[in-house]
DNA sequence: CACTATTTGTCCGTATGTATG
DNA sequence: TCATACATACGGACAAATAGT
């Protein structure tokens, strides 16, 4: 991780200890290389180098104020033109990742500091604060559907004329967009909601309230592009990456009672799993194989 | 999901359960928008096409022998020129999703029917076999790094100077690409590991050999957007949605001895948490809340 | 202060790819 | 199939700003 004048910079060589200039060279040269790129794509050139430089940047492999290589020295390492490279960097630029100034070169922005929510649901009532103080909640709809009409029928295991409660959501962290919520009901459960009830309170509440207590949840996790109007409300680009999170919530009696698709922003969300005990552990070593 | 002659086709409209040509017709009129795709992205206009034609066949939103919508109707739906259009099919063509015949019209190919794995790591137990059996593994990188030219030194905990014993793989399901994978190991720990092991062996077993054997392990689990590299390696665009899951496992003394990277394919596995208990599960309700 | 090396900005001409009608 | 327009990518050239000598 080079630092622009960081004299304490290390690396694996020793001769390298000495320069930091040289440090910092050693690490691009290690990092970039012309078969990241794939000319078979029909993804344009300096898209992908912006997807590269994006990466190290957003990966904190490089810290703000880091100086990135010149155009030169990265039209010899990704072997493209300057005229390429140069787009690269000023699709950076554009997204405020880095500044540029003619003589001084490329530089790595400040970070926008925007808090991390990592969610863990296996001691989630402690991060329940964190999660449940900091963050707001942003009524975007509220209506009704046919189970039919959507695939949320199918899966609560309703029938094609059953009617579902259907609730659009935003929850923001620190004031920023975190997660767009689409949560769906039955109508006979929902019954008794009404939009304060949904504007003010929690689902588990207004579900307990209606003699539906959720006993069980089963979750799937994904990813997916964001659509055009998810994209508008998370306040990023369409297509860009997000992470799904579909639940189905079982009553004691096995019946589903609620079905949430969660969208949330990367970059602010993660879903952590920590504590995995042995032997669910030999699985997970087994599918990272 | 229209098929070419099924007068059993249903629809959610009256009108429409009488003809299944207009109900096919229906299907792609919601399905297909100009909105889904965008002007403004540095992938071409056929691409997106192709994305989203092979997404619907994908999903099984048609089955195979399903006629497309022709030529003229997707140049209307899709408000784009109708070469655009053709060489969208063209390559699903290629691809060997659809067959092409003049006078016929574009027709779903029949399934090559890729499962999609479903990894729950609280009863990983039994979909191991599943997973280690009916999936490859594929070498491409075996080297070195320094721990302070990568990210992963600092998560490892190791100091600068030190060496992590780095492997990049993929697995393959069924033949078709399913996950990128990236390993690190300190180099003390990876001292015995032969390329021969590496290839054949799981990491889990070479582990235990070095007396490392894992004890506990952290994970987080986030969405990114391919990079050129690991889009060529999974057979995906550039920018598409990857589900990311980074794991450090730690031997019983609490030392880390490996980080894994795993980059998979959203179409092709999905991270699955079943039976969450109350406790958990209040917490999961509210930070869907 | 000028001089120089470095770095980015701008422009040209050309070839190919993408998209329209 | 053709003609047209714009985007992508290349190589090259020169100008303008910056930092160090």
């Amino acid at each position: 991780m080079p630092t622009a004048r960081d004299t304490t910079a290390k690396s694996d060589s020793a001769a390298l200890d000495a320069d930091p200039d040289a440090a910092a060279a050693h690490f691009w040269e290690m990092r970039l290389s012309p078969d990241m790129l794939d000319e078979g794509q029909p993804t344009p050139l300096y898209h992908q180098i912006y997807m590269v430089m994006r990466s190290v940047i957003e990966q904190n492999e490089v810290g703000p104020g880091t100086l990135l290589p010149g155009e030169q020295t990265l039209t010899r390492l990704f072997a493209v033109s300057r005229i390429t490279v140069k787009r690269a960097l000023n699709e950076l630029a554009a997204d405020k990742l880095v500044s540029r100034h003619r003589g001084r070169g490329t530089i790595v922005a400040p970070r926008s500091s925007i808090p991390m929510v990592r969610s863990s649901f296996d001691n989630l009532i402690e991060s329940l604060q964190e999660m449940g103080l900091v963050t707001q909640i942003e009524l975007l709809e509220v209506g009704e559907v046919s189970a039919g009409d959507s695939a949320a029928g199918s899966l609560l295991k309703l029938p094609a004329n059953a009617l579902l409660h259907r609730v659009v959501r935003r929850r923001l962290l620190e004031g920023q967009p975190l997660a767009y919520l689409i949560t769906f009901t039955p109508k006979d459960i929902a019954a008794s909601f009404s939009v304060e009830d949904v504007a003010h309170k929690t689902f588990l509440a207004l579900l307990e309230r209606a003699g539906a207590a959720p006993h069980e949840a089963e979750q799937w996790i994904t990813a997916v592009a964001a659509e055009p109007q998810m994209a508008a409300a998370l306040d990023v680009s369409v297509s860009a990456p997000l992470l799904k999170i579909e639940r189905i919530m079982r009553d004691a009696s096995g019946r589903p009672v609620q079905l949430s698709l969660g969208y949330y922003r990367p970059d602010r969300f993660q879903y952590h799993v920590r504590n995995v005990t042995l032997r669910e552990q030999r699985g997970a070593a087994l599918a990272a194989e």
